[in-house]
RNA sequence: GGGAGAUUAGCUCAGUUGGUUCAGAGCACCUCGUUUACACCGAGGGGGUCGGGGGUUCGAGCCCCUCAUCUCCCA
């Protein structure tokens, strides 16, 4: 689901871009995921009865590339299914060859700058994947387990000394006991050793302030191999190091016992003989954080490895700054800080796994001298200059391949095979917009801006939107793993691309988390429901072509013109800010309300009439103008509208529409109509209240002044108001008792006459509600305008707004008052 | 332990630089509805002390302090 809304909000951006008539390029594409892939291809491979260890790295290349073409297309199609406006010819792969070709150079490039080494760390092991794994792709959690504590007995001496630990398999590789060096009650050790139990390894007790007092014993016993606080630790007191486990997290020669065997089963077996021994002091329960592999979900092993790294110091300069000062912009901005917070404590970046899918490392060995080059041929060249004898089969390449990122951090130039040939590379980059998921902020979007400035000096992407989550209703992630996310082409076949598509978007701000329900696609289907059906209205108008246009259509026409044109400012505005959502909200309620519930009504024939070909032909261009604006948001129905409102050119397609620009409109009509609409919305309630049907007409009238006037004389007005409030009239009286039942719109006071009796008592409750709401707002405004600091220190515009505030209340109150006055005199 | 963020209607969330009594949307809810585009609908309606407290200001949902609760990231 996270891929449908992040791509959603692709295809929004680029279909709007195109619209504004720009050269939109949207480059869609694939990784290859190193470590989920292989797991997959081992998994199927073990179900077929094959085992990876059988194969060679070619054949096992093979197996993985069928497993790409059958599988890797899935993503694609979603994103057609979709309507992803992608430009498909274009389509990367981190894999294919120019994208292999620029990892390889890159890698060298970064070697020959000395920007990137070999080590030994601490790494994060997967035993299950037999690969290393970042920091982000471990997963902590509380977990159940029991702490045991195990007497180590002091040399020479019938004295033990007891030590808690979780994990009694790594006793083996024990190489020295740490405590505290202000703990007094071990002072009498300084300087002793203690015998490892069963092992029988003699091991010092040293002093180091890392040890905390409080916990378990105060004594910690040191595994330098398999922690990497203890790693630490053995590095300060120079301790020797014994790796008790092989890399699938079974025991290795160096632990001497239950050699070959599983590190859990181990665990139990190596607690029984500790127990058998008397070295069991107690046992107790516990719950301690434990990591786990995202990919594989075993429990992450510390593990020293020789690795290669890229120095991020290095690289981050240019890049923390360019976000620091905007230069690549973050939608929303608060992402500024975390982006900031994780440059300032950079750590190098391990770019070795130890897998086979993957780009091989360009490394080539000859005995302790490595030799990095683009080619084997090259390698061999450079390494003969050293040993003038050697040939190809004396270098050994590398058996580790690349990071996945380490091939998704040149994106934005591999796309454009920017690494050889820079024609398409200096019309496209820098690129407008990266589109991503917060989660991936360090392991790619703060890479590929590295990138950027490394290779190109530039940075990569003018603004980054950073989308949610898509979650479910308890709050999770939506994933694979957890398979709660529901089938994403399924929901497009029960509810529509368009109505996915809207039900994504329309709960999804910038960052903000979504939390998927059925009801959002729903939503969305519905709409798209509606749309339908006006179309479905429109379409079956008949014209008489010697009829003219009302004055009541052509107001109308003029009112949505202006109001879609002060919506296209709207839209316009969101889109710069990224508000997609709101964007697509304010959308909503203009089609669905202004357009559907208010404009239609307005213009639609009554039974069996026909229609002005002027107002069919306005309907027709409003709608087209709609279609436009709801492309970006919803293009296969509004493809399908646009077609079907009227005969059109080839080449004539609403994907190519230019869309509605932001522009000057009249408020001053926006505002009559809209007042229309407040008076046929009291009218119907009035109705509602009194039980007057639809279909009994009504005379209304308004009560003489200024503004009432002004109203009437708007050509086309009171038309609106009696065919939408099916009245006999609506007309200016100057007698404010007639009789009926009055309300209030803005300042207006207007009289609905009732021909039956009406329930007197209920009016006056109301309009005594209404009353004292008026008296508070007025009495509020006159505070404002009565404090001297007010009138003084705000601006002017505000204070005259408070005054036309006072003005209006006190006449809405003057008007309650007399009504009230009128309707007790009824009683 | 360090950092970031959140708390607004029954639910999910908007609320842009403080300026209408500003508190808004969708869903849910209530009443009414066989007017032939649409019940995946129409008309109308009810509902919130903006987490608590304090402060700045002429004015606070918005700024500051504090407390409470929750979430996330990093170690």
């Amino acid at each position: 689901m996270g891929h449908m809304l992040n791509n959603t909000i692709q295809d929004i951006l680029i279909r709007k871009a195109r619209m504004d008539g720009k050269n939109a390029c949207w480059v869609p594409g694939t990784d290859h995921a190193s470590i989920a892939t292989e797991a997959k291809v081992v998994k199927m491979l073990r179900e077929k009865g094959i085992k990876k260890g059988d194969l060679t790295r070619e054949q096992f290349l093979e197996y993985a590339w069928e497993w790409k073409e059958e599988y890797g297309g899935i993503i694609l199609k979603q994103l057609q299914k979709l309507g992803a406006s992608c430009d498909w010819d274009r389509t990367a792969f981190t894999m294919d060859e120019v994208r292999s070709e620029a990892v390889i150079k890159v890698f060298v490039d970064l070697y020959r700058k000395n920007k990137l080494y070999r080590g030994k760390r601490m790494v994060n092991w997967d035993p299950e994947a037999k690969t290393v794994l970042s920091n982000e792709e471990v997963i902590y959690g509380l977990e159940q387990s029991r702490l045991f504590f195990v007497k180590y007995q002091i040399e020479g001496s019938i004295d033990f000394i007891t030590v808690a630990t979780t994990r009694p398999e790594t006793i083996p590789g024990d190489t020295a006991l740490a405590i505290h060096p202000e703990d007094a009650r071990y002072t009498h050790l300084h300087g002793k050793r203690v015998i490892v139990p069963i092992i029988g390894r003699v091991i010092p007790i040293i002093c180091d302030t890392y040890v905390e007092m409080e916990f378990g014993t105060g004594a910690l016993k040191v595994t330098p191999a398999h922690d990497v606080n203890d790693y630490e630790i053995g590095k300060r007191h120079q301790l020797e190091v014994v790796d008790v486990f092989n890399e699938d997290g079974t025991m290795s020669p160096e632990a001497t016992v239950y050699i070959g065997e599983d590190r859990f089963i181990v665990r139990k077996k190596f607690a029984k003989d500790l127990e058998a021994g008397g070295y069991i002091d107690k046992i107790e329960d516990y719950q301690n954080n434990v990591g786990r592999s995202e990919r594989t979900n075993s429990v992450v092993e510390p593990r020293l490895s020789l690795q290669w790294y890229v120095d991020m110091k290095a690289l981050a300069g240019p890049a923390a700054e360019a976000v620091a000062k905007d230069e690549v912009e973050f939608f929303p901005k608060n992402q500024k800080n975390i982006y900031r917070h994780w440059m300032d404590n950079i750590k190098d970046w391990c770019i070795s796994r130890q897998l086979w899918w993957g780009h091989r490392i360009p490394a080539y060995y000859y005995g302790e001298d490595v030799f990095v080059a683009e080619t084997a041929e090259e390698a061999l060249a450079i390494a003969q200059e050293k040993y003038p004898s050697i040939t190809a089969e004396d270098l050994r390449q590398d058996e580790d391949v690349l990071d996945t990122w380490f091939s998704s951090w040149l994106w934005p130039i591999s796309v454009f095979n920017g690494f050889n040939d820079r024609k398409e590379l200096d019309y496209y980059y820098p690129t407008s917009v990266l589109v991503t998921g917060w989660d991936i902020i360090f392991l790619w979007v703060a890479r590929m801006v590295m990138a950027g400035y490394e290779w190109e000096g530039k940075r990569p992407f003018e603004h980054v939107y950073f989308t949610g989550m898509v979650r479910d209703k308890q709050r999770r992630k939506m994933s694979k793993s957890l398979g709660n996310s529901p089938d994403a082409l399924k929901l497009i076949e029960d509810f529509g691309a368009d109505g996915v598509r809207f039900g994504m978007l329309s709960c999804s701000p910038a960052g903000g988390d979504l939390l998927f329900d059925e009801k959002l696609v729903e939503q969305g289907r519905n709409f798209c429901n509606k749309i339908w059906n006006a179309l479905r209205l429109v379409d079956g108008w008949e014209i008489e072509s010697n009829l003219k246009a009302s004055e009541g259509e052509t107001l109308a026409f003029q009112w949505m013109q202006h109001k879609l044109t002060s919506l296209a400012v709207d839209i316009d505005k969101n889109f710069k800010e990224y508000r997609l959502s709101e964007a697509l909200i304010s959308i909503y309620s203009f089609v669905w309300t202004d357009f559907c519930s208010w404009y239609l009504e307005m213009v639609k024939p009554g039974f069996g009439e026909k229609m002005a070909p002027q107002t069919k032909e306005n309907t027709i261009e409003l709608f087209s103008q709609i279609c436009s604006l709801m492309h970006p948001f919803m293009p296969f129905i509004t493809e399908e509208i646009w077609h079907a409102l009227r005969e059109r050119a080839v080449g004539n397609d609403c994907i190519l529409s230019s869309y509605p620009k932001p522009g000057n409109f009249d408020q001053t009509i926006i505002d009559r109509v809209e007042q229309a609409k407040d008076i046929i919305t009291n009218i119907r309630d009035i109705r509602n209240k009194n039980g007057i049907k639809m279909k009994d007409e009504l005379d209304v009238f308004l009560v003489k002044s200024d503004r009432s006037d002004v109203l009437l004389t708007q050509s086309g007005w009171s038309n609106i108001c009696i065919k939408l409030g099916n009245l006999k009239q609506i007309a200016i009286t100057a007698d404010e008792n007639t009789a009926g039942i009055g309300f209030i719109s803005g300042t207006e006071k207007c009289i609905v006459v009732m021909e039956q009796a009406m329930d007197v008592a209920a009016e006056l409750d109301e309009k005594r509600k209404e009353l004292a709401y008026q008296i508070g707002f007025v009495a509020s405004v006159q505070g404002k305008l009565s404090n001297e600091r007010f009138v003084s220190g705000a601006p002017e515009a505000v204070v005259a707004k408070e005054k036309a505030k006072l003005a209006d209340g006190q006449e809405r109150i003057k008007i309650l008052e007399d009504d009230i006055r009128r309707l007790e005199g009824m009683v």
